[in-house]
DNA sequence: CACTTCCCCTGCAAGC
DNA sequence: TGCTTGCAGGGGAAGT
């Protein structure tokens, strides 16, 4: 389930194996949903462009090209951006690794023009997206982003949060006012500001606002240094797991004691998501 | 406009 | 063992 540390995580580790490069070969799978441009534009608005940074807005990561063009990628629930290291396994036990085929969940694979490793999106539920930008344009889906959860300060998330009626669990899994936080790091943001998921944005004070950023980007800058949470499709470029999971107080916790006060962590639906929380240490 | 509900897609686990 | 069913969820679209 990438969200911005896994994206963040992705984003560094990714950075140093393309940027320089220029894009020599672009293979694309037939996946209709997945390429927002579509495949045969991509080619054209990617081929012999170099890459200058890897960015990131929220979950999105932005390949950004010499000519001002750049390339989005979403990784939505199941994607992964992988080298070719990726794909290895020994084929015995300690024998020698050998490249195994590309399975069907590839949807994007760029080739550079140098020996160095090629990059793979895959993606097997689709639920990612590719999108490719030419220099000075934009998309409504990166415009109607909120601010990036870690760089909005008290004030403007504060003011944001208390115009809203809805669950705060809600409220802070809509990218439109907050960029970056999911479903996990929702859920524990809550926790450690002692805050229920169900409680309404709108009733909550200064110093419940406070705290709950804190711990929002706390929790966001913790699972980033961990190499992100691992639970079931994240790995990163060279295939290796996070390592945030282990970390997780209630996400995934459903029946098991509280790490604070011992009373079973709950789970409910809130807003089609699973909310994880202690009954006893949130209110 | 704010908010909720439905739905996409596949792999995996649970149940029979 | 092998099938069916249900569940996971980011977020857009449609509905209220």
């Amino acid at each position: 389930v990438p969200e911005l540390p896994e994206v963040e995580v992705t984003r560094r580790r990714v950075a140093p194996l393309v940027v320089g490069r220029t894009i020599a070969e672009i293979t694309t799978s037939a996946s209709r949903r997945l390429f927002l441009t579509p495949p045969s534009r991509l080619r054209q608005q990617l081929l012999g462009r170099r890459v200058d940074a890897v960015e990131r807005l929220g979950k999105y990561l932005l390949f950004r090209l010499h000519d001002g063009g750049r390339l989005c990628v979403h990784l939505g629930m199941t994607g992964q951006l992988v080298t070719s290291n990726a794909f290895e396994r020994p084929c015995t036990p300690g024998g020698t690794r050998r490249r195994t085929a590309p399975d069907r969940h590839i949807h994007l694979e760029l080739g550079f023009a140098d020996t160095g490793p090629t990059l793979f999106f895959r993606d097997p539920r689709q639920f990612g997206r590719v999108l490719g930008l030419t220099a000075g344009h934009s998309h409504l889906r990166l415009e109607r982003l909120g601010p990036d959860a870690l760089a909005i300060g008290l004030g403007e998330f504060a003011s944001r949060v208390r115009a809203r009626r809805a669950p705060i669990k809600a409220v802070l899994l809509d990218q439109k006012l907050l960029a970056g936080v999911g479903n996990i790091y929702a859920d524990e943001a809550l926790f450690l500001a002692r805050v229920l998921p169900t409680r309404r944005a709108c009733r909550l004070t200064r110093e419940d606002s406070r705290r709950l950023l804190s711990a929002v980007q706390g929790v966001l800058r913790r699972a980033i240094r961990a190499g992100g949470t691992t639970v079931s499709d994240f790995v990163h470029p060279d295939g290796s797991d996070g390592g945030f999971q282990r970390r997780c107080r209630v996400y995934g916790r459903e029946g098991q004691g509280c790490t604070r006060c011992g009373t079973p962590i709950r789970r409910v639906v809130l807003a089609q998501r699973s909310a994880h929380f202690c009954p006893r240490c949130q209110q």
